[in-house]
DNA sequence: AAAAAATCCAACCGCCTCCTC
DNA sequence: GGAGGAGGCGGTTGGATTTTT
C-alpha cells in the first residue's frame, strides 16, 4: 500500500496556520461541508495538505469544541479514563464533551503526568511506585490475583466503551464527596446511575488518618484540590479533614476494593443508607454490573488492613456496621453517589 | 536586562484500520 | 481475498512563550 506524498513532497505549506487560511478553511466547509480531505485544499484555495486541513479543522476550528481552562471535574474523568484505558485519547476525549483527543493528550503530558510523578504514582500503571518495596512478599499472590481481576474489568470495559455509542456521563458529585450525614438528593431520571465498582468503607473513629494503609486496588488517582494540594477525604465517623499530598505516598495496595452483586453485600438502614458497604469478591467476571469509570473508596482507619487480611474470604455477615457513617443512596441494584 | 532553561501546545509524522472496488 | 485510498490515531517535534537564573 503506498503512502500518500506529505506536504513537503508536494510543495504545500506547513506551520502554523495564518487567520487568512483559517478562515478560508471555516468559510468552505461551513459552505460545502469538508467531503474529502484529500480533495478539499485545492478546492478552499488552501496550499496545505488534506490532513493538515483535517487536524486543523477537527482541533481548533470546529464550532462545538471547548478551549482552554480544564475543570477539575475533567481533570478527574481523564485520570479515571487513563487508569483504565491508557493512551487512547480519542476514547477519553469521547468522554470528555467538547475536548479534543489532542487537547487532552497535551494536557495530560504537560500537567497530569509530572503531577502523578510527583505524588509518587507511575503515570503509566497509576500505582505507586513504591509499590514493590512496601508489598511484602506474602502478599504477592494476592496482588496478582486482584491485579488480575483489574484487568479483567478493564478489558471489560474497554469492551463497552468500543460498543457504546453514548458517552458515559460521571456525576460530577461523585468524587470524594460522600455524605457524611445527610444522602444526596437523587439524581435526576436521566442521569445514567453507577454501577458500583468499588465500594469500601470502614470506620475507627479517632485514628490518624495519615497512617493509613488503603490495601485495595489503587483507586483512580485522587485529585488534589489545586488551592491547597490536599487530597478530600470525606468525613467518617470522627476521622475527617484532607490528606495532604505527602501522605500518598503511604498508600500501599493488595487488592481489595472488588465487585460482585450489589445488593447482596451492601450494608444499609431502613433509610436505604449505605452504612457500610464491600462487594462480594467473587464473580467478578461473571457479573456484568462493574464500571471502573467510578470507583469510590474511604480509608480512615488503623483497623484497615487486618481487616483487609481476610478479605477473600469475608462474608457480609462479618462486617459490622457504624450508625454513623452513611454514605451513598441503594435503589435496587444500584448506589447513588 | 539579558540569557538560559523550562514549559506549552499546535502541528506534523508515520502507522494502522476501515472501506471500496 | 487483497490492493489501494482515506481518514483516524498516538507519538513526537519544534517554535513560541514564560519562568528562572
Amino acid at each position: 500500500m503506498g503512502r500518500s506524498p506529505c506536504c513537503d513532497k508536494v510543495g504545500l505549506k506547513k506551520g502554523p496556520w495564518s487567520p487568512e487560511e483559517d478562515e478560508k478553511l471555516l468559510d468552505y466547509i461551513q459552505q460545502h461541508g469538508h467531503g474529502s480531505w484529500r480533495a478539499l485544499p485545492s478546492k478552499a484555495g488552501l496550499e496545505r495538505c488534506g490532513k493538515s486541513c483535517r487536524l486543523r479543522w477537527t482541533n481548533y476550528l470546529r464550532p462545538d469544541i471547548k478551549r482552554g481552562h480544564i475543570s477539575l471535574q475533567e481533570e478527574q474523568t481523564i485520570i479515571q479514563l487513563h487508569a483504565l484505558l491508557g493512551n487512547r485519547w480519542s476514547t477519553i476525549a469521547s468522554h470528555l464533551p467538547k475536548r479534543t483527543d489532542n487537547e487532552i493528550k497535551n494536557y495530560w503530558n504537560t500537567h497530569l503526568k509530572k503531577r502523578l510523578i510527583k505524588m509518587g504514582i507511575d503515570p503509566t500503571t497509576h500505582r505507586p511506585n513504591n509499590l514493590a518495596l512496601t508489598c511484602g512478599e506474602s502478599k504477592d499472590s494476592a496482588n496478582l490475583s486482584h491485579l488480575a481481576q483489574w484487568e479483567s474489568a478493564r478489558l471489560e470495559a474497554e469492551a463497552r466503551l468500543v460498543h457504546e455509542t453514548k458517552p458515559i456521563m460521571l456525576n460530577p458529585h461523585h468524587y470524594y464527596q460522600l455524605p457524611s450525614t445527610t444522602p444526596p438528593p437523587p439524581p435526576p431520571p436521566d442521569q445514567p446511575c453507577l454501577d458500583v465498582f468499588k465500594v469500601l468503607a470502614w470506620t475507627n473513629p479517632g485514628e490518624d488518618i495519615s497512617t493509613v494503609i488503603l490495601n485495595g486496588l489503587l483507586p483512580p488517582i485522587p485529585i488534589l484540590n489545586s488551592s491547597d494540594n490536599t487530597l478530600p477525604i470525606p468525613t467518617l465517623g470522627l476521622c475527617n479533614g484532607n490528606l495532604s499530598i505527602t501522605d500518598i505516598n503511604s498508600i500501599e495496595t493488595s487488592g481489595a476494593c472488588t465487585t460482585g452483586k450489589p445488593n447482596n453485600n451492601l450494608f444499609y438502614d431502613d433509610h436505604q443508607h449505605v452504612v457500610k458497604g464491600m462487594m462480594e469478591n467473587s464473580e467478578y467476571s461473571n457479573d456484568a454490573r462493574i464500571d471502573p469509570f467510578h470507583p469510590t473508596y474511604v480509608a480512615d482507619s488503623l483497623s484497615f488492613p487486618s481487616f483487609m487480611e481476610d478479605l477473600t474470604d469475608l462474608q457480609p455477615s462479618s462486617i459490622s456496621t457504624a450508625d454513623d457513617v452513611c454514605w451513598g443512596v441503594v435503589e435496587e441494584d444500584k448506589i447513588y453517589y
